[in-house]
DNA sequence: CTGGATACGAGTGTATGCAGTGGTCTTGTG
DNA sequence: CACAAGACCACTGCATACACTCGTATCCAG
């Protein structure tokens, strides 16, 4: 051991973002008991901090009391309907926010990042996500409300899971490309209603796609 | 100290309530520096379980970082509005859901609650208090959709402070209790638009009057 | 009296020790 | 061989010890 003491080398969050992407990685797979001193062996720290970002990620569902200690959280195909149902109303709640608050300095913005996007290697599906997350999140921000930037990433948390993003699912990246260029034009419009309709229809699919991905995940593996 | 070890005599939950309830009835004040020794003392348990309790709080967003160490959130009346603005959208939807997959097995809960809210003594806040929030809740079960009711108890989290409820309002109780009566014959009825309306509508009110508590609570103080 | 360096203290982050609990394995008995 | 009793052990929850940081008070020199 290099150092003792405070100096956080993982600054706070980092530990909680370790374990959570390698749940969402599948690293540490639903249904896998975690043991505080396996993973504070294995990322090198002691058991305290370990313990504190289990305790986010309880709060975050995606881990969970399980007899004696914890797992990871099993999904089922109910829950990610839920999620998604309410992240469709609140993406259109924060696409239609987005569209009142226009203000000409947002445009720079989402511009950029739709033109990121359409400047994707076709096939680049962790590009295709990155950019997507970055449009998204450029919108959720728009939106000015951050109550709801809140939730909508407590809810993204909870499904971005099993695999990198929806967009593995060949074909969608054009359609969604488009829709995000629907959705740039309503917000620039100051369409509030079209925003909210294209922004909700637009995670209706990305719903649709999850669940496929969820179905064939769990034939495969019975 | 007549127990050491494990035993939980306060289950795990329990400390984070207490916290919280702190918070929620202003002993301890927006602004608050909190000392995680002071704390532990003040509640007879170590720095270890605080902890755990104040990074729950901080999720919640009823307390926050601040220089050094933590302090209890201050609520400005943006947040609240932000706060009201979801819930009205999340109410709403769980009054629908509830609507949709209504049971008559939902019926016996529901009209026990309404009930009991008919038989609060004229004058007694707390017992309004409680006896709203039962119905709201049996309301959300109804819904049955644990994601919808997991955002619904962040928010109401997040502003149920200052007072101990909206109906210390002198003369709301019987609109409320007149808008619960609409609420359970929506949803008997299942008609799902009219459950989004009339819950949207009450939140609509409570929001009004939680910002007029808020605006009188801040004049006083300057 | 002022500026800067140093010492101190309050408070957090992390590590580790210790007690208790529930499951499992072992052993003895009918 | 089946089953109950007991010992063991893996693991958690809580307490405490220690390292480090930063603000502040103090003290000395100019």
């Amino acid at each position: 051991m290099t150092s003792t003491g405070q100096r956080p080398d993982r600054s706070r969050g980092s530990l909680y973002e370790e374990l959570r992407d390698r749940i969402a990685s599948g690293d540490l797979a639903p249904g896998d008991h975690l043991v505080e001193t396996t993973l504070a062996k294995h990322h090198g720290v002691s058991r305290t901090p370990i313990r504190e970002a289990l305790r986010r990620l309880e709060q975050d569902g995606l881990v969970e009391q399980f007899e004696r200690g914890l797992r990871v959280r099993l999904q089922d195909l109910d829950e990610i309907l839920e999620v998604y149902g309410v992240r469709i109303l609140l993406e259109g709640a924060v696409a239609a926010s987005a569209a009142e608050r226009y203000r000409e300095s947002d445009r720079l913005r989402l511009h950029s990042l739709l033109e990121r996007m359409d400047n994707v290697e076709p096939g680049d599906v962790d590009a295709m996500a990155e950019a997507n997350r970055h449009f998204h999140q450029a919108v959720w921000a728009a939106g000015h409300n951050q109550t709801l930037v809140d939730m909508l990433n407590r809810l993204s948390v909870r499904v971005d899971r099993y695999s990198p993003s929806t967009y593995s699912d060949v074909g969608r990246w054009p359609r969604a490309a488009a829709q995000h260029h629907e959705l740039y034009q309503a917000i620039v419009g100051r369409d509030a209603e079209a925003a909210r309709t294209v922004a909700g229809t637009h995670m209706q699919e990305a719903r649709d796609v999850r669940v496929a991905l969820w179905q064939s995940a769990h034939e495969a593996a019975g």
